[in-house]
DNA sequence: TATTAGCACTCTAGAACGGAGAGTGCTAAC
DNA sequence: GTTAGCACTCTCCGTTCTAGAGTGCTAATA
């Protein structure tokens, strides 16, 4: 693996920008005029010859220009890749979209920066709803409704708030109910939503149980409102911007993509597996691992709340998007969205 | 306006229904063959271009096979259309997938109706979820969080629960606060959503004010949350299933539906349109009022719970849709649905 | 009078063809 | 090492042609 020459990191990074802007496999010709390089376009022809030969470009056809292969744009991300991001109103629609209203549902400003998000890549957007589980304990109520059922309130450290009507074993006089909750609150109070799990509340249920006898319906009740939390929902943003690129003209391709989207639960593996990573995170092409997107991008980044990895933030695009564009942007908006939700 | 002769009735149940189940014009020749009608293809022929005349049927070009008009399908679901449905197994699969862990979450049941109507009619499938509007206060309880905030919930009648995080006023005391809950559950007890207007809560204000002066920023918090309630959700199902239809083999055709779904309050005004409606409503074509979808067919029909309009189920389509089968599915699911909500 | 057989006509979808254009690889000259 | 020149390849796009399906009309038939 010996590294390139000067000429060829030009010539490479000139295909791809050039690829990104146009979406046409790019000829020797277009580069000698347009990057003005003082070469000919036969001596462009002959690097271009040995990039392919060195992987980093490929051939649609003989006779066809140059398009970058995924490990011409991995070299291009890592080294040739001109700084960018959001200009300063796309800066500032990101901070008012998250702020707007300083409204407090958390749920809402995640809706928000996926669809601000997608709108100024002009991509899909991801999101991975914030991970109760990593969240912690704080406190518990029970709300009687009427004589039969009660509503259980569990609050969490990041601002997760989970409700579950259930069932109430009438045998229970709200004086009770009340210890119970209480006791329950001061021991759970601080561990993490993981830690709380059906061992330990079991262990509890024990301990509990042999001072009061008759609370086992609460603790049923307890468990399966934790249980049922696992599922974590994804919002996506501009699920029909794929339709405007060219590489997705294809019914069948855009098939496919389609009910990828529709598949809740392979999307948050999808970005699952980068949660907590450091910084902006990119997997192009094969580099993601997840069959039904290799030939998209994805770049991700995670965000907190109460300094803990709550949730990934993504932009899918075809691997042919504008990196150093949509990278400044993720950034951007994780900050911001870190600022709004620790606030 | 005169009515059809038995024989152009036959032939136009015959031209829809091989319509619906090709997607290809139907020729007179495939009508003399398939349903075993006495008669010759010439004869078809004439009595199809009557039909035509008439406005029943169209051609896409001369010297192709007849299609049904809108004015067609019209008739066909008002006169010729034979009864049809789930059969056993369709219709213990909608059971199943609404009484599945006797969830209680209102939310979940509605998203397992809209994943389960769309794979059985193989359609895309909406649901508006319920609307806190036509519900009726219960009661209302404030948690306290931290020193500065507290949970406010809300409980209607018909199972919904709200909950909204609010800064709260330091300068009330718990006791303070819990005296202003009680005050306004009393108060507001029974009332619709509806009627929880600005004005009645000024109005409480005002009487409120008198006695504790205190308290306006708790008012405003209520109203806040009462506020924000308009946008209602819609559920869908099944949106990559339109792709399926032959009709949508056009990328800017798809382009136009898919981003019909990403417009959640254009889909709400849809829906919201029918709500409360007699039965199964099916609007054919232009008939619907909403031009993006003037080549589809929209077969809606509302749910309640507590025996109020709450939401519209439906199911949209092309206009050459299995009519029979799609009314059938609808009628039955919403019967389920109905039972499930309200047990 | 209603129905049917026959036939000429129309229109589409798809295959076959061909030329223009873009880009390449190679060779020989600079 | 670089460049000009040239033959070659491949795609794209418009044209042409044919097969097939279906019609409308006319004349014969029951």
């Amino acid at each position: 693996m010996t590294a390139l020459t000067e000429r060829k990191k030009k010539i490479l990074e000139a295909v791809v920008s050039n690829y990104i802007e146009t979406a046409d496999p790019v000829g020797s010709r277009t580069i000698a005029r347009t990057c003005r390089i003082g070469l000919s376009s036969a001596t462009i022809r002959n690097e271009m010859a040995d990039l392919e030969e060195m992987g980093y470009l490929s051939q649609p056809h003989t006779s066809a220009g140059r398009i970058p292969s995924q490990k011409g744009y991995r070299y291009y991300v890592d080294n040739l890749m001109p700084p960018g991001g959001p200009d300063e109103e796309e800066t500032s629609a990101i901070s008012r979209s998250l702020n707007a209203d300083k409204m407090r549902e958390i749920e809402q400003i995640i809706i928000s920066a996926a669809r601000v998000l997608s709108s100024i890549t002009n991509h899909t957007s991801l999101i991975m709803g914030p991970q109760y589980k990593r969240s912690t304990f704080r406190q518990m109520r029970i709300l009687p409704l009427d004589e039969k059922r009660g509503l259980v309130v569990l609050i969490t450290d990041t601002g997760f708030i989970k409700n579950k009507v259930i069932e109430l074993n009438q045998s229970l006089s709200p004086p009770e109910l009340q210890q119970v909750v209480s006791y329950l609150n001061q021991k759970l109070f601080g561990l993490s939503i993981d830690q709380v799990t059906t061992s330990l509340i079991n262990e509890l249920k024990r301990d509990l149980f042999r001072r009061m006898e008759l609370l086992e319906q609460a603790f049923i009740l307890l468990e399966e409102s934790l249980k049922e939390e696992e599922q974590v929902r994804v919002f996506l943003g501009g699920t029909t911007n794929i339709l405007n690129q060219p590489e997705f003209k294809d019914v069948e391709k855009i098939r496919r993509m389609l009910s990828l989207f529709e598949q809740e639960s392979l999307l948050f593996k999808i970005l699952e597996r980068n949660l907590g990573k450091e910084g902006v995170v990119v997997q192009i092409g094969t580099e993601n691992m997840v069959e039904e997107i290799n030939e998209c991008t994805l770049i991700t980044a995670t965000y907190k709340i109460n300094n803990r990895n709550l949730g990934t933030v993504g932009v899918l695009g075809p691997t042919r998007m504008d990196y150093s564009r949509v990278i400044g942007v993720v950034r951007c908006l994780v900050d911001k969205l870190n600022e709004s939700l620790n606030s």
